[in-house]
DNA sequence: CGGTTTTGACCGGCGC
DNA sequence: GCGCCGGTCAAAACCG
C-alpha cells in the first residue's frame, strides 16, 4: 500500500469528521424536504454575498447539529432573493438521515422512518464511518443533471430495483478530486429529480476558468 | 484526436 | 455458501 493512499485514506476520516458544503443551484428548481424527518436543516454561512451571481447562488450547509465557531446562520431566501434552501433532515440528534440516499429510502419504504432499530443504526454508522460525506436532496426538475458549478464526467447508469427510471453515476473531472454524485428520478413522481453529492471538492467550481479572488476565498468551503 | 457517454461485465456487501 | 443488488470498470462508440 502506497502512502499515497494511505493518507487519502487519513483524508476520508477527516472528512467524516465535518461536512461543509456549498452548494450552488439554479432559481429555477425547486428544492423540496425528502420526507425522513421533520426537522428543518440549518442553513449557515461565512461566505461574502457580493461574490455570488445572481444566476448562481450559493447555500452552505452543514450537517453537523453544533455549528463551526464562525459559522452563523441566515435566512437564506432574504440573503439571495429568488434562491431556496434545500431542506434536509436529519433522522436521530446528531445523524443525518439525508447523508445516505438508500438508508433514507429504505426507511421510507418501511413506513418507519423513525423507527429504525438500533441494531440497524449502529450498522449504518460503522458502514458511514468509512464514507465520503455525503448529501441528498430532490428537486422538481426537467433535466436530470443540474447544473452545480462542477464538470462531471459520467461513469455509470445503473437500473435500481423497483424504480422506472436509471441512476446516474458521475465523478468530477478534476485532477485528484474525488468527488462523485449520483441522479436518479423518482419513481413515485418522475419530475423530482434526487442528486446525491458524496465527498468534498479539493477546488472550486470551474466555471470556465474566470477564476476570480472570490472562488480563491470561498475554496475552503467547497465541496 | 481527446474527452465523454454507453453499456455489459465484474465485484463486493448483505440477507437468507 | 449462494444469489441478489448496487456501484464501478473499461472497451467501444460517440462527438465536437
Amino acid at each position: 500500500m502506497s502512502s499515497a493512499s494511505e493518507s487519502m485514506i487519513n483524508q476520508s476520516l477527516l472528512e467524516d469528521q465535518e461536512m461543509f458544503g456549498i452548494f450552488p443551484f439554479h432559481t429555477n428548481f425547486t428544492p423540496l424536504p425528502l420526507g425522513c424527518n421533520n426537522q428543518p436543516f440549518k442553513t449557515l454561512a461565512n461566505i461574502n454575498p457580493s461574490s455570488l451571481t445572481p444566476d448562481l447562488p450559493l447555500s452552505l450547509f452543514d450537517h453537523h447539529h453544533s455549528l463551526a465557531p464562525k459559522q452563523k446562520e441566515l435566512d437564506f431566501p432574504a440573503h439571495f432573493p429568488g434562491s431556496q434552501i434545500l431542506s434536509l433532515q436529519k433522522s436521530t440528534p446528531n445523524y443525518w438521515a439525508f447523508g445516505d440516499l438508500s438508508d433514507c429510502m429504505n426507511m421510507k419504504r418501511s413506513g418507519d422512518h423513525l423507527g429504525v432499530s438500533p441494531m440497524k443504526m449502529k450498522k449504518i454508522k460503522a458502514r458511514r464511518k468509512m464514507r465520503e460525506p455525503r448529501f441528498c436532496f430532490k428537486t422538481m426538475s426537467d433535466v436530470d443533471v443540474l447544473d452545480d458549478g462542477y464538470k462531471w464526467r459520467k461513469y455509470g447508469q445503473k437500473v435500481v430495483k423497483d424504480t422506472l427510471h436509471p441512476r446516474s453515476y458521475y465523478r468530477c473531472t478534476q485532477d485528484n478530486c474525488r468527488v462523485k454524485k449520483r441522479v436518479e428520478r423518482l419513481a413515485e413522481d418522475p419530475r423530482m429529480v434526487i442528486t446525491t453529492y458524496e465527498g468534498r471538492h479539493i477546488h472550486s467550481p470551474s466555471h470556465d476558468d474566470e477564476d476570480s479572488q472570490a472562488s480563491a476565498q470561498l475554496n475552503n468551503f467547497f465541496w
